[in-house]
DNA sequence: ACCTGAACACCGTTCAAGT
DNA sequence: ACCTGAACACCGTTCAAGT
């Protein structure tokens, strides 16, 4: 007497380390990080907790394997314009993956991802910073420049702040003594904005593009 | 029959919630986010786990009480010098206060830090931007930038890299296919060095401030 | 006023067993 | 070969009760 699970996916298709996977991945994106527990992921799938542990050895290697098939739905955009052009589509496509697996960013914030899967994003990154004249070492830091900056966006900077979130920001920091905060109260009124969404993504995006290309336009003269 | 269990400090010394949130902190430090439990932490203070809801209403509200204490532990530089040292001498205090206290990251990962502890770490590097002369709204995105990268740089890149990790790393991409990768294996070399550490975090501060300075510039020729 | 054990609804994972 | 229930050692929090 066990009733169907599964309308519309097959319960019967046979179990795999991608089909765990991406389960786990659709999970994480529906609900969150919390939301991801071998019990539950197995119900959802229909079957017995334990049945997991045949495909992954424990729940950080079923987390490595998520990160595996995110990565095949990075998006690359066409490499079309000038090098400022395509390194700004590259960030923007970076950014905009990473808010469409956003628990992606809570998974690199506990152990580094290494995994080749991961490379095939990066590849496109390094390419336009080597093309913009940075040699290895320092197109390598400038890469993790960017990548810490994208990621950093996308964990510490929530979507496009309401105007209700901007207003409450902009009380709290007038009701501040103004002896004691004066550029705190003085910026108040721009710190809403400031608070994330796609314009504050740009403008950082923008600065640290300006001061890659400095140095790289220094290294043109000092060559 | 029951000994006592906290030989250094009192168990009879009166709990508070801040006596409760320094523990947190602590056991924070030692041991990371996923020992810091209601059980465990009631443990270490010698109470039961429910005396601690008398202090605090949920483990969230525990853990912005911990910010705050943690907040108290910023060390601000001395302001001395030109705009460009004081600023990158906040950002290496904002730095190793984090280093300090690695699970701030952590935490401001899962809800923003809006406490008014926090602004007066903040009100020192707003200072700093608004004597470059930016504006109130421009200087409040550069702040945010500055914010994202400080801790970005906390969250995702390890300390300074072991020679093992950066041979690692190395051999790794070596091994990627020459035609499939040809950006990652020729910036293989300086990938390494990249994954962190201070020269990493330094290199990316002095991009961001050349194109946050070169912006200040641009605004005063304007004028 | 301050503290607390028992209970509930959860975890990840080991083990020994089922088909 | 593939699957799994029971058990163990954990969680946060509610409740009803102790002093």
């Amino acid at each position: 007497v066990s009733p169907p699970r599964q309308p519309a996916t097959d319960r019967s298709a046979a179990l795999s380390r991608e089909t765990i996977a991406r389960a786990a991945l659709a999970l994480l994106d529906a609900e969150g990080l919390d939301a991801l527990s071998m019990r539950r992921l197995a119900s959802d799938l229909g079957v017995g907790t334990m049945t997991l542990y045949g495909y992954v050895r424990s729940k950080r290697e079923l987390l490595a394997a998520v990160v595996d098939v995110a990565a095949e739905d990075f998006v690359a955009p066409p490499a079309t314009g000038d090098l400022r052009a395509r390194a700004t589509a590259f960030l923007r496509a970076v950014s905009d993956w990473l808010e469409r697996h956003p628990a992606l960013v809570a998974l690199r914030d506990e152990e580094p991802i290494v995994r080749p899967s991961a490379f095939s994003v990066s590849e496109h990154g390094m390419r336009i910073l080597l093309d913009m004249g940075l040699g290895p070492e320092e197109a390598a830091r400038a890469f993790r420049l960017l990548f810490t900056y994208v990621f950093g966006h996308a964990a510490f900077s929530p979507r496009a702040p309401t105007p209700d979130e901007q207003r409450a920001l902009h009380a709290a920091l007038l009701s501040l003594p103004e002896d004691e905060f004066p550029a705190m109260r003085t910026a108040a009124a721009g710190a809403g904005a400031a608070l994330g969404g796609e314009a504050q993504f740009r403008y950082g995006l923008e600065r640290i593009l300006d001061g890659i290309e400095a140095r790289a336009a220094q290294l043109r003269r000092d060559r």
